[in-house]
Formats: structure tokens, C-alpha cells, sequence
DNA sequence: GACCAGGCACATC
DNA sequence: GATGTGCATGGT
């Protein structure tokens, strides 16, 4: 039976939560036994993970490694330098990225976001709790629930889950949430059901994503996926 | 040439 | 509150 998570409703009986907590460790658990470590998120340091999370969006990794390798060749990627280049060259330099004029308004506005609260010092932010920091980033202009999280997880490492698009459409094809649940509540069913730990939060993510390449394409192929009826 | 990729803001209804 | 649209490059 196909179960739709209505949250609002709460029509969640004990039996269910029960097979989900257990299902979703044991999804990881194929998922990491299968393609190990990703070894995620590919960048040095905080700052960079931060304008990557940005660079990313709705873009293939590999453009925004190109951009990414554009701002290092040019000695740009930290607060302060990348905050002097303007934003003509900015956008010159993160093109392959795609989007490059949107992104490179966002980029400013998460530099001057770091400047004027933080001093442009990452280590700062890094003192701060998700309660504070997570509405913090969400003002800032480009930065919505996922880059946010992203920036969260895998540049601050703070313990919040990281939901993408690939997780609302893997999800709902093995039969667990409908596929128009909100952002928070895809997050909250994934923290209620795993140990709260950055480390599998980090790998579980990234692993969606590699699973995703490999079978939960526009076109799936569930039959091969390797957690076909876990449900 | 079509389709897709580790979203988001904004307009309109 | 839901739905549609613009933003753009580079790989398959």
C-alpha cells in the first residue's frame, strides 16, 4: 500500500513510524554499502563550500567547478578579496556556472551577509547555533531553504538535513511522503528517523544524489534501483 | 537539437 | 496558497 505522509493531518499511526525509522537507516545503509563514502562537500574550506552551495543552484557540479576554478586561479576565494571585485567581473569569472548575473548578485549579497554580521570571518559564523544562523541565511537574497542547509551542513558542520530535489522525487516513488510535501516537513520526517549526526546527515545526502544519477533520472529506472520495495 | 542539472525570486491569479 | 516564468552554461 502506497502511504501518503499528510502531516498536517497527522494520520501517522505508531505502526508505520515504527517501519519508517527502521526503512529509512536501513536505505542509507544499502546506499553507503554500495557506493561508500562521497566524500562531500567537494571544497576547502567553509567559504568556499558557501559560494559553491550558491554557484549550484539548478547547475551541474562540474559548471561550477569550472567557476569555482576560475575565482581560486585568480587568488579570489575569501571574503574579503572576492568582496572588492565588482560585480562586472564576478559575473565574468563565475560564467560557466550558468545563471551568472543572478548568481553574481547573489554571491554580493551573501559577501556583504558575512561582512556586516560576521565580520567577514567564517569563524564566527561557525560560533552560532542553527536557530539563529538558519533565518539569517534564508534573508539573505538567493539563499532558500536548500542552499541555506547546505551551507549549514556541509560548510558549518551543523546537524540539519539537506533536502533536494532528487530526495522529493526518490522518495515518493519508493512510497513514503507525497511528493508535494513541503521542504520542512521532508526534513523533519528525515531527522525524526535517523541519529542525529552530521556525518550521516553529510553521506545521506550525498549518496540521494548518487543514487538519483544512477536511477531517479526524469526517466527512473526503479525497477533496477537498489532500494525498490523497501517499503 | 533536445534534455537536463545538487534553486530561487518574483509576477500573477 | 498554488502555479508559471526567467535566469544560462556545458555535458549527454
Amino acid at each position: 500500500m502506497r502511504q501518503n505522509y499528510n502531516f498536517e493531518r497527522q494520520r501517522y499511526s505508531n505502526k508505520q513510524k515504527k517501519r519508517d525509522e527502521s526503512n529509512v537507516f536501513k536505505i542509507y545503509q544499502i546506499l553507503y554499502k554500495r557506493y561508500g563514502s562521497q566524500h562531500w562537500w567537494p571544497g576547502d574550506t567553509p567559504f568556499e563550500v558557501i559560494v559553491g552551495a550558491v554557484l549550484t543552484q539548478n547547475t551541474a557540479w562540474q559548471n561550477v567547478e569550472k567557476a569555482i576554478g576560475n575565482l581560486k586561479r585568480e587568488n579570489l576565494l575569501s571574503v574579503k578579496k572576492l568582496a572588492n571585485v565588482s560585480l562586472a567581473k564576478l559575473s565574468t569569472l563565475i560564467r560557466p556556472s550558468g545563471y551568472y548575473n543572478v548568481k553574481a548578485k547573489r554571491l554580493k549579497a551573501m559577501l556583504n551577509f558575512l561582512t556586516n554580521e560576521y565580520d567577514g570571518d567564517i569563524s564566527n559564523v561557525k560560533k552560532k547555533n542553527i536557530r539563529t544562523l538558519r533565518p539569517q541565511l534564508l534573508s539573505v537574497d538567493g539563499v532558500g531553504e536548500e542552499t541555506a542547509d547546505s551551507i549549514l551542513l556541509y560548510g558549518l558542520s551543523k546537524p540539519i538535513f539537506v533536502v533536494d530535489t532528487y530526495t522529493k522525487r526518490i522518495f515518493p516513488r519508493h512510497g513514503f511522503f507525497d511528493v508535494n510535501t513541503p521542504y520542512l516537513n521532508v526534513q523533519k520526517f528525515f531527522m525524526k528517523n535517523l541519529p542525529k549526526s552530521v556525518k550521516i546527515y553529510n553521506e545521506y545526502h550525498a549518496l540521494l544524489v548518487r543514487l538519483a544519477k544512477d536511477y531517479c533520472r526524469t526517466k527512473p529506472n526503479c525497477r533496477e534501483c537498489p532500494i525498490k520495495g523497501i517499503k
